[in-house]
RNA sequence: GGGCGCGUAGCUCAGUGGGAGAGCACUCGGUUUACACCCGAGCGGUCGCAGGUUCGAACCCUGCCGCGCCCA
């Protein structure tokens, strides 16, 4: 079978793609009995393409899958999106903006409608990407989070939840979006560092006065209190006093808590509890009035004062000018540097705490069960580091506030009656009707759908085979970013609905592989403004898919970001290429994989190579048992080009050369040593370079599809290594190399053939590498009129080899002394190096037995080396004679 | 402010107690019938700084300097 000159990913990747699909490869079978083998995808945004995010996630992910389908699991990579509320929602406003109305105008239930057509024309563009990255997934199950199922596992959740007092509505302290007019998630605020303003204000008069110290004056209109630190002696006789606040009149009290900092500022602070969260804390703690001085447009509203109707900023500075006419600014520090949160959405606007009614869920007991299925180990997280991490966040977390004033998401199932009548209604019940009932407004967060994800998708709350063969899934991977939002959310769900499974049949996954960000080639981290993204597509239209994916599992070290740059690219595309044409090259000299091989016509290299290959496996293999992408990517890359590619195939040329043609015995064995080597190499290629190796292999082979063959192991490789054949082929690499290092300095063309005679070849057990030598470093046998005009000297297994080369009389003393006395200075440093660390009666005493072995060795090696490099340069001429 | 982590070749990173490594970049040479997306040979490092432990430290401990991330 003949392979085109030229590996052209464009051409076949779509074709092959469809093949797998066609062939029903990734569609997964719940009642095949062989053990099963599980990955949710992280779901991604219905709103999104591909970014490279993305692609290195589903490349881990494919090498995962593709590696245990190939070990007999049944694997199953389940695709799917999430309905991201808040991004949807905001496109398609945005849309409707620019037609010139509103969701408001058009009403819930056709801006609902209306959403659902954007999804059908635009949502998902991800999905046609995954195909082109190779993404391995059961398109047959593809689920989405609004789906009809997925829509009842939130309904059946939430009423559990309900019914068991875990979820409950209350007023408390959230981030509040102005812009979206609705509360934001945790992970949806970021906090930056800005220059705002420090203005110190003087509350009371007199004796009684208080200087309080803020970065938002405006907030001062809903103070209800100043706090001190109780053990604070300036502010003792003032405790429990009261005092009037400025602009509004307000008589408020001064409290004593401990939560206040008397080395900073004065040592007493402002308090608002309706808009500072630490402030609401102590307003709970001291049965504080909590008035809410700003509507949801981020107005300040309510106050009496003249600054209602005011936007935050413009009363901030109004109030701050009111206060200054009053004399009431005492210090101000501009520019003032402080973390402010901001909106990750739309248009990055300062977020505002806001005490606001909302749904949320009491997480103490979720978050515990989550903490404790990785402290006992039923739940393992890879790379272990993180797991601190893990903790930190799950042992301190606080409810989560699950409502969001949107419209597009699974809407709150409850309805409140004329009576005020709350009634949560579950999944195959009647909302109540009659007059004066009405549905909460809000929806549920897209993480509280999200996080049902490993269970959800497999058919809960109904009993399906495909619940009961693949819960728990495997792994997840997932970036450490979304580690406590998205996945302490399902940890907390899938431990509670799963609880009747048992502890260990409850968990949602076994192990958590935390992957991290992609970065650009400097580490820097990506970003549109600072513009150094990256379009994975660019690369895959490039370079090809299987050189994207192969850069980034070639950096995908646990747990820690991944810079890439177009370089890493085209270096695993040169890799491809590579790959390429050594197979190439293996099938136009009757590579046979199924041939058979003869032990006794194995040469050292054969059985070299062929005890690299299965070592070489059985590393492979531990390491991405071990989830160690970039060490098997990088192991795998060197040992196909250094040791297959730069000395098998170059020795396998000698063989397949030697004997009475390519006909011949040995000839025969070397070609099926070529095929047994290049079949395993392809197969532990596939689950990273899924296209390329599909197309070799089954050229190899002859058979259907690398998709399904089996995963390669050590022992089905054969036996005990056979060091001796591995030592003659270092010392043939040795003998090689210092040839061509000489060659290199003399300045002799590689094309140039030199004659040459090996004297003790032979005597080091070297006789059989005798054509390879020749061949390798361009040797031809000395012939009549030999007159050797240089030495390259070697002490390969404690014999010398002389290699005398006879260069046409013409030698550059220069050089070659420079050569030499290089080589004498390195052993110079050695010998010098091993005799003072054996001088050392410590060292020799106290030292293990194979090291202090190993130092003498090396001494002894340098001892020889120098005396031979002595001889060497006193052979050289005294006057350089290059002619 | 609290916590976690990182400083190794020009750049990006492996290396976790016993001979300083890789990719890319760079230099020199090359029309070797698999491959110029290549081949051969090289150059390049007080392993952040200072102490300590040890026969022995890039690696373990302490402090300092610089940088990053998370939380508040």
């Amino acid at each position: 079978m003949s392979l085109p000159p030229r590996w052209d990913p464009a051409a076949v990747e779509g074709a092959l793609y469809q093949r797998w699909i066609d062939a029903g490869y990734f569609t997964a079978d719940a009642n095949s009995g062989k053990p099963p083998y599980c990955i949710v995808i992280p779901p991604p945004n219905v709103t999104g393409s591909l970014h490279i995010g993305h692609a290195f996630e589903h490349t881990l992910i494919d090498v995962l899958v593709r590696r245990r389908r190939m070990q007999g699991y049944e694997a199953l990579w389940l695709p799917g999106m999430d309905h991201a509320s808040i991004a949807v929602q905001a496109l398609v406003e945005r849309a409707l903006a620019a037609e010139g109305t509103s969701r408001r105008e058009l009403g819930r239930e056709a801006f609902v409608q209306r959403t659902w057509e954007w999804k059908a024309e635009h949502g998902g563009a991800i999905l046609a990407q995954m195909r082109r990255l190779g993404d391995s997934v059961d398109w047959s199950r593809e689920r989405f989070t609004m789906d009809d199922g997925l829509n009842r596992a939130v309904l059946t959740i939430f009423k559990r939840l309900y019914d068991d007092g875990l979820i409950y509505r209350a007023e408390r302290m959230v981030n509040w979006s102005p812009a979206l007019r609705s509360v934001l998630s945790d992970l949806e605020v970021e906090h930056r560092e800005v220059e705002g303003e420090l203005v110190s204000i003087r509350y009371g008069d007199g004796d009684d006065s208080v200087v309080v110290a803020t970065t938002r004056v405006e907030t001062m209109l809903g103070d209800t209190a100043v706090a001190v630190h109780p053990d604070d002696q300036r502010y003792t006789h003032l405790i429990g006093r009261e005092i009037e606040l400025p602009l509004v009149g307000r008589m408020i009290k001064i409290v004593a808590d401990h939560h206040v900092d008397p080395e900073f500022g004065t040592g007493a602070v402002k308090v608002t509890p309706a808009h500072d969260p630490n402030d609401f804390e102590i307003g709970r703690r001291h049965g504080l009035p909590m008035p809410t001085i700003m509507d949801e447009t981020g107005k300040i509203v309510g106050t009496g004062t003249e600054f209602d109707g005011m936007d935050r900023f413009e009363a901030r500075a109004a109030v701050r000018e009111a206060l200054r006419g009053q004399g009431r600014i005492v210090a101000e520090k501009r520019p003032y540097l402080h973390s402010v949160g901001h909106s990750s959405r739309g248009d990055h606007e300062p977020i505002e705490p806001r005490l606001s009614l909302q749904w949320f869920v009491r997480v103490e007991a979720l978050a515990k069960a989550a903490g404790d299925a990785v402290r006992d180990g039923r739940v393992r997280v890879h790379p272990k580091e993180l797991e601190p991490r893990w903790f930190a966040w799950v042992d301190n977390m606080h409810d989560w506030c699950i409502s969001r004033q949107l419209w597009w998401g699974h809407r709150i199932p409850v309805w409140y009656g004329p009576g005020g009548e709350v009634v949560c209604v579950g999944p195959d019940e009647q909302p109540p009707t009659g007059p004066g009932w009405t549905q909460d407004e809000d929806v549920l967060d897209t993480w509280f759908s999200s996080g049902l994800w490993p269970f959800s998708t497999l058919g809960w709350p109904e009993h399906t085979p495909d619940l009961a063969a693949f819960y728990p899934t495997s792994v997840l991977v997932t970036g450490y970013d979304i580690l406590f939002f998205w996945v302490a959310r399902m940890m907390m769900f899938g431990l509670y609905a799963m609880r009747d499974r048992g502890p260990n049949g409850a968990i949602p996954f076994k192990t958590i592989v935390l992957h991290g960000m992609v970065r650009d080639q400097f580490g820097k981290k990506m970003s549109k403004t600072v513009g150094n993204t990256v379009n994975p597509a660019t690369w895959m239209d490039s370079y090809g898919t299987d050189a994207l994916r192969f850069a980034l599992a070639r950096v995908a070290n646990p747990g820690t970001d991944a810079p890439i740059g177009e370089d890493a690219v085209q270096a695993a595309r040169n890799f491809g290429t590579k790959l390429w044409n050594a197979a190439r090259f293996a099938l136009a000299n009757g590579a046979d994989p199924h041939g058979d091989i003869e032990p006794t016509l194995l040469t050292d290299a054969d059985l070299w190579m062929l005890d690299r290959v299965a070592e070489v496996t059985a590393e492979v293999d531990a390491l991405l048992e071990d989830f160690q992408f970039a060490k098997a990517t990088e192991l795998l890359y060197h040992f196909v080009w250094d040791e297959f590619c730069d000395w098998y195939l170059e020795l396998a040329k000698v063989q397949l050369a030697s004997g009475d043609g390519p006909a011949s015995a040995q000839a025969a064995n070397t070609q099926a040593v070529l095929g047994t080597t290049l079949d395993v190499l392809l197969r532990l290629l596939h689950p990273t370079m899924p296209f390329i190796t599909e197309t070799l292999w089954t050229s190899l082979t002859g058979e259907d599809s690398v998709v399904i063959a089996a995963w390669p192991t050590r022992t089905a490789l054969g036996g005990a290594p056979d060091a001796a054949a591995a030592a003659r082929i270092a010392a043939m690499q040795k003998l090689v190399t210092e040839v061509r290092r000489f060659r290199a300095d003399q300045g002799l063309r590689d094309g140039q053939w030199v004659p040459a005679r090996l004297v003790g070849l032979a005597e080091a057990g070297l006789g059989a590498q005798l054509d390879a030598v020749r061949a390798l470093a361009r040797l031809r046998p000395e012939e009549d009129g030999f007159a050797p005009t240089a030495t390259v000297e070697v002490s390969v297994s404690g014999a010398p080899v002389r290699v005398e080369l006879d260069t046409s009389g013409s030698i550059d003393v220069a050089a070659e002394r420079a050569r030499l006395s290089k080589d004498l200075a390195a052993a110079q440093k050695e010998l010098v190096g091993a005799e003072a660390r054996l001088a050392n009666a410590k060292f020799t005493q106290r030292a293990p037995a194979d090291v202090v072995a190993g130092i003498r060795a090396r001494r002894e090696v340098a001892m020889a080396d120098i005396e031979r490099i002595r001889a060497g340069l006193a052979a050289l001429p005294e006057e350089p004679s290059r002619g």
